[in-house]
DNA sequence: AATGCAAATGAGACTTATTATCATTATCGT
DNA sequence: ACGATAATGATAATAAGTCTCATTTGCATT
């Protein structure tokens, strides 16, 4: 049990909508209710979600104004997409609201769960990473990882 | 300049389309003309290609069925679909015929290059994300690993 | 080498996820 | 409170990929 990581947690609520304000007032965008709405689905479930989580969870937003929403927020670094390969993109708050992390896809139902390195290991990656991009004169921004399987739940259905 | 890795080396041509044959045959599927230019085009391009990427070098497949064959070629595990988010998806040969390898992925032109890690690292990587995925009780079946950032050449234009 | 039949093809219609449009409404600095 | 401007939301439009179905091909068997 307990966390695998000495990482920082993620930010509490309050902090978080302060944060959200100033990356989008830095680039002349307003924080209105509904993008307020947005980050809170986002931020209480604690994982990635689709269009249509969001607006089952929020079913006062406009499927497009949380798409249009989702972009400003992305561009702000905010919100990550994730792309899933088939069927609707996922989304969950960016780096600094959410600690470094990776994901467990299941293949089966397209869930996906966020997880996390131990410290040693992601620092072994990440100067590893550092060297091969140099070598490919690569400049790197972020890495991601995905394990990709089957869910404890669709595991034992199939 | 040499290998970073000591993994085995592409297979070449003729036991490449073997290999093809015995994987499409074992589940009813035939080896047709319009199939081998499909992964010959994947394998002689050293990079993910998208839809577009394909039907340029093979002008005379139908798109239609390059879909319907990339879709038939990855179930029988010959060819893996890189999800890119926006815009087209980009497609290679799978595992046992392109040794293990991760991607930088180019943010401003979408380009995706080929990468292997040490060995060591990757073993690393391999066992801990085991051990993550146990504690979920998630079945693992791979991991991808990309490296997002800018490429030698749009980093010079910008 | 011909036969038969299931699988594959290709052109285009269709679906689905996402993005653009635009008149109306809300936000924020003054 | 005011005014400039950014955001909203319903809907139209687009883009990527999937489905349909009449025709063709590949392959196992004569």
């Amino acid at each position: 049990m307990g966390q695998p990581t000495t990482s920082p947690p993620d930010k509490q609520s309050s902090e978080r909508h302060a944060f959200v304000h100033t990356r989008l007032s830095s680039d002349n965008h307003r924080y209105t209710t509904g993008r307020r709405r947005l980050v809170d689905a986002l931020a209480c479930s604690g994982q990635p979600l689709t269009l249509p989580d969001i607006v089952e969870i929020a079913p006062d937003l406009a499927a497009s104004s949380v798409y249009r929403n989702l972009e400003v927020l992305e561009q702000c670094g905010v919100v990550k997409r994730i792309a899933s390969g088939s069927g609707h993109a996922h989304f969950e708050l960016a780096e600094p609201l959410l600690s470094h992390h990776h994901h467990l896809v299941c293949v089966d139902c397209g869930v996906i769960e966020d997880v996390r390195l131990d410290d040693e290991v992601e620092e072994v990656l990440d100067q590893h990473l550092s060297l091969i991009a140099s070598r490919a004169s690569f400049k790197p921004l972020h890495h991601s990882l995905d394990l990709h399987g089957h869910c404890a739940n669709c595991d034992g259905l199939l």
